[in-house]
DNA sequence: CGCGGCCATATTGTATACAAATTGAACAAG
DNA sequence: CTTGTTCAATTTGTATACAATATGGCCGCG
């Protein structure tokens, strides 16, 4: 894509995702538009791309707000990802080569590196835990599967609940990934298929949970203050 | 959306699905818009949700040919489409209530109207089978699972063939919606997924099978020039 | 008071002008 | 004849002006 369009699409998305911009609130072109540095042309463009993956919802009057998810809306992005995931991990036991096992090595062996630092870094977790999913996504070699998941991948809750992760949650999520290295080197499609799935619905457990005690402690909050 | 970016859309849609426009042909913004009678500006709209859905392809340098695809392709479509519409039939079962199982059986009357026509309507047909899905679709309740399938039906090559079918495959397809509808209406959840993600492709090979007599002929007519 | 239509204002949609980038052809050098 | 380079023409990207539409408050009426 092209220049400002680029600038306004990451700029927007950053803010959702950070949560700068938070579900809910109002998005209006020129607001943005101004913020971003660039006219309102290009941001209508990363607006509709934004909306097409759901970090935006528009009214039937066409005005745009942050897209606000309910745990539900969560969970089934969730289910999906594990069933789309578990078939690329599957398709990509029955091609991978031996380069292909070894650059997952080499990814995994990073994702080690993250989790084991003190205090471990989250933010490199995320990063390498991205490409090692990316790798075995574009093992899978279905251009259709990469553009579904797409839209499923990399969401606001996702990252910034990352940083709720224990250390086991991450030394585990690490080790499933050398399981499935095994059998996508053994060319155990069935099995590739099932470790993917269960390691992206656990993902959703772990966010649930801290999702719960969220709820939890506002609650007490709310007693505390009243 | 907006006046004219829906003509823009739908007319160069069109023209891609009947084939109007080629596989591979150039698509310059300024030549669209005068097609549609509208400036770039909703042409530039329309050209990248059909990117989105992949009937366009765009090169490096951001130029846009209407996209050729390869049997493989076409392939991978059905069979992720197979698959998140047999999750859909599959959730749709535990969701689904009287009320919903009647407007299926209302549609799946209009299908077997339009096939015991004679000679059966092969419009209407494709017309009461897209109502068909969408219904289920919806019975799903996942709004994301929509926004994936929409992506996936409606394909330029589903069309074009549909007018391949012969009589009985007409009256298999059919005779399958009502089997889905008794699974349905029982609660039957996974009997439900297995007969939806057959139904689709069974589909794909009717098409594979049309595909290849296709290719049989051009290489007779290739032998016959020569 | 509450309700419903009307108008000023705010916001999105479209067209167009201009800027940046890419292409392809002409042409010079090897 | 091939290769590389330059430049005009084509095409896409961006900004901006203007048109269409929606919103929210105001006022009059019941």
């Amino acid at each position: 894509m092209s220049k400002a369009s680029d600038i306004a699409y990451a700029t927007i998305r950053e803010k959702i995702i950070s949560g700068e911009l938070a579900p809910g609130d109002n998005l209006r072109e020129e607001a943005l538009a101004e913020i971003c540095g660039v006219s309102r042309t290009p941001v209508r463009e990363a607006m509709r791309k934004l909306e097409s993956e759901l970090l935006l919802r528009r009214t039937e009057s066409q005005r745009s707000y942050v897209a606000d998810w309910s745990l539900d809306d969560i969970e089934d992005a969730f289910e999906l990802r594990a069933l789309l995931e578990g078939v690329a991990a599957r398709r990509a036991a029955s091609r991978i080569d031996a380069s292909g096992i070894a650059r997952l090595e080499v990814i995994n062996a990073s994702v080690g590196r993250a989790i084991q630092a003190s205090p471990p870094s989250v933010v490199e977790f995320l990063e390498a835990n991205r490409e090692f999913h990316a790798e075995i996504l574009a093992t899978a070699g279905s251009r259709r599967l990469e553009i579904l998941l797409q839209s499923l991948i990399e969401q606001p809750i996702i990252w910034r609940t990352g940083h709720h992760y224990s250390a086991d949650e991450l030394k585990r999520s690490h080790h499933e990934h050398g399981e499935l290295i095994k059998a996508l080197e053994r060319g155990d499609a069935g099995w590739a298929e099932t470790i993917m799935a269960g390691h992206i619905r656990r993902a959703f457990h772990v966010y649930a949970d801290a999702h719960q005690s969220m709820l939890a402690s506002e609650e007490a909050d709310e007693r505390k203050r009243a």
